[in-house]
DNA sequence: ACCTGTCCGTGAATATTTTTCATGATTTAG
DNA sequence: CTAAATCATGAAAAATATTCACGGACAGGT
C-alpha cells in the first residue's frame, strides 16, 4: 500500500518545493511521480495534496504521510548503512563462550583492546552451555569458544593463543611453600580446591594425580577465584591455577606458586570457531589480537 | 533498496517459520519470495539467512532486517489506518482561530464536549494572525474562525452560533449600579476599559458612543478579562462585556451588569469556515454543537 | 538404505507495475 | 497577452514482480 517509494516522493516534494524539482532529484520524470501519487491517492481514498494553481498544499493525510516519511526514511537509510557494514565485516557482534573459569580473567585483558580496535563490534560473553562449548558453537549460540581443551571436529578450527603454566598455589605458611616443585604424593594429605567442574576436565587430576595413582585427601569446589585464593591463603587447602593469575594475586596475598612436577604443567588456551566464519574480519582480528597479547 | 515488501517477507518468514508458509500467508508463491530475497541479498551484498538443510537461520544482516521490519511495519500500518480515518472524516485536526477576546471563554465550553464526541480530532486554538482571521482562514493556517464580525466573502461561510447581550459592567458602589440601563452621555466622565484592539472593532464605540456623538473621558486597555473585572470592581472604570461572562464572575465579585441603552446591545458569535470544508464531518459537527450549547 | 514428502533455489515465461513520452490544461510573471 | 513553468493524463515502452515447472537437498519413516 504505502511504499517506501511514496515516502521518498513526499519528502522530496517537500524539500524541493515542486513535483518537477523532486522528480529531477529522484532521477525520474515529473510524470512518474504524478502517476505514483495518483495511484496512492486512489488506494488511500483521499488526496495527498491539493492542487492550487501550480502550488501543492498538503492535506491532513498528506501531512501524516510526510511525518511518516521523515520518521521512517532515516531508519531505512540507517539500517542499510549498518547492513552494508556488516556485509563488509566491519560491524557485527561477537558472542564469546568460555569453558574454563580462569579464562575469564584472561579474556578481560583481550576484550578491552579489541573493543578499541573494532568500535562497531559488540562483544558478548556467555558461560553456560546446555550442550557444551562445542554444541554452542555448532548451534550458533556463540561464535568463538575459549577453552583449554580443543576438541577437534570437522567444521571447527582451534587456534592456540596463549601458553601458560598451571601451578600449585599454597599459603606462604605451608610446609611446601619454599619448594621449587611438588610431586603428587606430597599432596596426599592435602585438601584440593577446584572450580566445580567434572574431574575429567581438571588437568590436576588427569595429568598429575592419576598418572601417579594417587589423589589428595579431600576435594572441595569453589565458584570464584577470589574466594578460592582467600581459602588457600588461610591455609585451608591448595589449588591449581595459571601462574599469571597467581602472580597477579600474590602481590596482595600471602600465597606462593609451585611447579606441578619437576617439569611443570604447561597449558594452552585455544580459541575455537566455525570454519565457515574463517573469513569474518572481526573474528579473525580477535584471534590475532588474542595471540599477540603478552603478560610481562 | 530495502522495500516495505522485503520487510513483510522477513516478518512473515519469521512468524510462519518457512518460506513456503510465509508465501501462503502473503498470497504469493514460495518462488516469488525466494526471488525477492535473492535480489535483495545481491543488492545488500550479503545473504539474509543461511540455508541449513531445510532450515533458514538469520545472519546478522538478517537480524537487522527483521528488527527493522518489526519496528517499521507497525508504523506503516498505523499510519495507513489513521489516514483511512482521515479520509472518512473521522479523524483530523481542527485549528480554531479567534478574533475576539471573550470568545475564548465561550470556546472553552464548546471544546470540552466536542473532544468527547470526536476523540480522534485534535483541537488547536490560535489567537494571533498576521493577516487577520480571514487571512488565516484563506491561508489554511486555521480551519475555523470564531468572530463577532462576519466579513462575508466568496469562499467562506459564516454561521451564527451564539446570541448574547453585551452589557456595561460597573462596580456595586458605582452611582449607576442600580440603574436598569445607561445612556451614552451618562458615561462622559467615566474611564472605559477594553481589550487592546482597534477602536473600530469595539461595538461599544461603533454602536453606542459614536451614534450619540459622545465618548468616555478616558480609555484604558487591559489584556485579560480577570484583571479587567478586578479593575471594574475596584471602581477604577467601567467595561463592556458579554452578559453571560459577567454573570459568571458576578457570583464572586462586587459588580453589576447594566443594559447598554434601553434596548440593550444584542450580539452574536459567528463561526466562519471555507466552503470547501463544508463536507468535512468533524468541522460540521463542531458548528452544530456550538449552536446547540446554551447558557442557563 | 531407500523411499517420500517437504523444503528451497533457479531459469524461462508471463503478468503486472513503473516509467517515459507526448501532450494538454492551468497558472504566474513580465 | 505571451512565455515559462507547473501538474495531469493516456498510450507506449521498459522494468519488475510473479508464476510455472523443474531440480536438488534433507528429514523422517519404513
Amino acid at each position: 500500500m504505502v511504499e517506501r517509494h511514496h515516502l521518498e516522493i513526499m519528502r522530496s516534494v517537500e524539500r524541493q518545493g515542486s513535483l518537477t524539482a523532486a522528480a529531477e532529484q529522484l532521477h525520474l520524470t515529473q510524470s512518474a511521480l504524478s502517476h505514483a501519487i495518483r495511484k496512492l491517492e486512489q488506494q488511500l481514498g483521499t488526496s495527498v495534496w491539493l492542487r492550487e494553481g501550480r502550488q501543492l498544499r498538503l492535506t491532513q493525510a498528506g501531512h501524516q504521510l510526510l511525518a511518516l516519511a521523515n520518521r521512517l526514511l532515516p531508519q531505512f537509510e540507517h539500517a542499510e548503512m549498518q547492513i552494508h557494514q556488516i556485509a563488509q565485516g566491519q560491524r557485527g557482534s561477537l558472542r564469546v563462550g568460555m569453558e574454563c573459569h580462569p579464562c575469564y580473567q584472561w579474556l578481560l585483558r583481550v576484550v578491552g583492546p579489541y573493543l578499541q580496535q573494532w568500535p562497531d563490534v559488540d562483544v558478548d560473553v556467555k558461560q553456560e552451555f546446555q550442550f557444551g562449548g562445542m554444541g554452542a558453537l555448532f548451534g550458533h549460540d556463540i561464535d568463538l569458544l575459549v577453552t583449554p581443551d580443543p576438541l577437534h571436529k570437522p567444521g571447527v578450527r582451534f587456534e592456540p593463543v596463549f601458553d601458560y603454566e598451571q601451578v600449585l598455589v599454597v599459603s606462604e605458611d605451608h610446609s611446601l611453600a619454599d619448594e621449587k616443585w611438588v610431586e603428587p604424593h606430597q599432596l596426599e594429605k592435602e585438601t584440593l580446591i577446584t572450580y566445580p567442574v567434572a574431574v575429567e576436565r581438571l588437568d590436576i587430576f588427569t595429568r598429575f594425580f592419576l598418572p601417579a595413582h594417587t589423589a589428595p585427601a579431600r576435594h572441595k569446589t569453589i565458584e570464584t577465584t577470589d574466594i578460592m585464593l582467600q581459602m588457600v591463603a588461610a591455609g585451608r587447602g591448595v589449588s591449581a591455577l595459571p601462574r599469571w593469575l597467581v602472580d597477579d594475586y600474590a602481590r596482595n596475598m600471602p600465597i606462593r606458586a609451585l611447579k606441578l612436577g619437576q617439569q611443570g604443567m604447561p597449558k594452552q588456551i585455544f580459541l575455537g570457531f566455525r570454519e565457515r566464519d574463517e573469513a569474518v574480519d572481526y573474528l579473525n582480528a580477535f584471534v590475532k589480537l588474542a595471540r599477540s597479547i603478552r603478560w610481562n
